[in-house]
This record gives C-alpha cells, structure tokens and sequence, in this order.
DNA sequence: CTGTTACTGTGTCATCTGACACAGTTTTTT
DNA sequence: AAAAAACTGTGTCAGATGACACAGTAACAG
C-alpha cells in the first residue's frame, strides 16, 4: 500500500499519527479477471483505491444497452458516491478486465475517521474537493471536444489502457460507437 | 437568504448556534441581466448560492467557439470548484441571463467555518459529498441519454428556464446545435 | 421612434454516424 | 485439442447532423 500512501500524501500534510490511523483502516484485496466487484442491486459499502489493473464501470440504458461510465486505472480512488453515501442500492456494475490489486476502506471506517479529528476531518474534505474539481475538469473536457481529441488524449495519456481495455468499451466511454472509432484508429494509423 | 437557510437545512441537522455561525458570513449580492459575476483570468474567491434569476457558466473550445458548462437555476450551490480551492486563474465564465439575487460565502471565511467545529467540518464534507454524487448522477444521465431524452427531461424538470434561456445556450449544455434543438422542438410540438 | 443586435426557425447539402452483416483472429471454455 | 465465445476490422446503407444562408421577429441602444 504504498501507492496508497503516497496518494494521500499527494493531498497535503497530515500528522504522522494521523495517517498512521487513518492508513490502520485499509484493507487490501484482490480480483480475478472477469470477477465483479460490484454487482446489481448490491448496496455499495467501501471506497476503493486501485493499485494495479484496469476496471469496466457500467450502467444500462432505457434498450438494456451498456454504457461504460468510467475506465479505472492503476492510482485512482473510486466508489459509487451515491450509494455510498447514501446507503442506496445501485444498478450500475463495476467487473475486472484484468487481474487487480486494491485497498478498501469500509464506510464505517470512513465515518470513524471523519470523527476522530478537525485535522483528519478536513484532510478528507480536501481529497472530497479535489475529486469533485477533478471530475468537473473531465466533464468540461468532454463537453469542449470531439471523440477524435478525446481517443487521442487517452492514447497519449492512456497507453496501457488503450493496449488492454476491449475497444467497444472504450468507445462507449468516449461517447461513440465501436464502428466509428475503428474509423478514427485507422484514419490515425495511416497518418 | 430563507432559500439558503432552508438549502442547508436539506443537508442535515446543525446546532442553531453553528447554523447562525455559518449563515453570518454569507452576504448577499445582486446582478443585472448581462453583468458578469466570473470573468476570463480571474481567480475565484467565493462559492455562491442563487436564490433568483439564471445564469450562463461557459468556456471555450479550441475554435473559440463557447460552449455552455451549466445553465445555473434558482436554489443552486455554485463556484468554479478548480479555480476556488486551488486558487488559480479560469478561463471560464459566468454572465447573468436575467437579472439575478444571490448570496456569496467567501473563501476565507469557508475556510475559518470549516475550522471552527468538527460539526461544522462534517457538515461542509456531507454538502460536498452531495454535491459531487449529483454530479456524477448527472454526468451519468449524460452519458446514458439521447439529445432529445435530455432535452425533454429539462421541459419537465426547468420549463421556466426553457422558456427564458437562449435555444443556442440550451443546445450547447445538452450536447447538440440549435438547428438540431429546432428540429427536436419542431418534432416535439407536432406530436 | 429608428436603427442595430440578438434571437428564432427553416431549407439545402455534404459529411458523418451507427446498425447490420460478414470474415477472420484471439481468447476462453469444455 | 476442439468448440464456443469474444473481439477486431471493414463495407454498405439509411438517416441524422451541423454549417451555411436566409427571412422574419423581438429586444436593446441611441
């Protein structure tokens, strides 16, 4: 769990106590490829962080069509917010593409650390409002370019992504079909 | 700034003498039809909650052309989350499209709120926590919607600002042209 | 009140998109 | 090892999209 350490540390200082609790409450845990992590209906109990392998986060549709939501990398912390914070069952699915090693952190643990300090407190407030920043600059991203731009910044950002992740998954998460972007992978190879 | 009380009050309950804390440092503020409350390269020093009016929060893409981030409706919690905690300019911007009433809590006194009371701190966390579930929940919709689906949902959900917000602003936040929108509208009022 | 600017709505056209079908390859399952 | 499933990549086609141009209306500025 170094990766981990070194991720909060990324957020500003904290007390080496205080880290100490807070790094006492992870657990680390393992997927096989093609094991889910979250499944229908399950109500999400723990944020995650990911260290090694790559993730499908999906929803469906209206036409039972999945959507891809989000590719998850190695170095990212993720849940489902809504169901997590609010303890409601969600429909959407998070499965392993690969094999993956992460570190979990049970809502319960989350709400203990929250409480234990003003200094953890609102070093959880600040990883809080740099996620939500990060999430609003993807957003804005995707709103002001093309599908073309955005395959190009993932190959550029991205490439072992782009090497192991099924490319109708891909696709789905950059907003277009499998069709079109085997279009642009050719258009950009033959440049 | 009932409206703003009765918003926080949404977020859990809070000892009436930290409530009176927090709602000590807001003030309120007015804009014209037209006025700008962000403007380009400026560094955002406060988070905002509106009470009247709509608002156009825009930026733009590599052509120039503008392309609309979030049409701001009454009873909505707002800043430009990149520039307001880490304290960097934006190229975005926000202009008022009707005349507007708001009320404004400045950076530094967020931060003297948050660390007044770890009741105060969790109470901050348990508003951004909200805040970014509804964005992701939003950008979810996106992700999983037709242009007209969106375009629908607003009818039913905002029809006061389908009725006073430019179809070009309109078309550009829920992802399409306003000949496109036209079309949609056109296809809509037939049937 | 008049002139200017902004907005609305529509038609035309070239280009793009996605659904579908297909063939081949790779990976997984038995 | 063989069969099945999943993935890759391409071609065809109908329909949708957005740029452009245009005419008319509404709002704003002088």
């Amino acid at each position: 769990m170094q990766m981990m350490f070194e991720y909060f540390s990324s957020f500003g200082d904290l007390s080496p106590s205080n880290m100490e609790f807070l790094l006492s409450h992870i657990q680390q845990g393992k997927l096989n490829k093609g094991e889910k992590l979250i499944r229908a209906n399950q109500t999400v109990g723990s944020c995650y962080f990911f260290e090694e392998g790559f993730l499908h986060y999906y929803t469906h549709n209206d036409f039972g069509n999945r959507i891809t939501l989000k590719v998850i990398s190695p170095n990212y912390c993720w849940t489902i917010m809504e169901s997590f914070v609010n303890q409601s069952p969600t429909l959407d699915e998070c499965i392993a593409l690969t094999d993956v090693r992460y570190c979990e952190l049970k809502r319960a643990d989350y709400m203990a650390i929250k409480s234990k300090s003003i200094e953890l407190s609102n070093f959880i407030q600040n990883i809080t409002e740099q996620i939500l920043s990060a999430k609003l600059l993807e957003a804005k991203k995707k709103s002001s370019t093309t599908v073309e731009e955005r395959y190009m910044d993932l190959l550029h950002t991205h490439p072992e992504l782009v090497q192991e992740v099924p490319v109708h998954v891909i696709a789905s998460w950059i907003g277009t079909s499998r069709e079109t972007l085997h279009r642009i992978r050719r258009r950009l190879s033959v440049a």
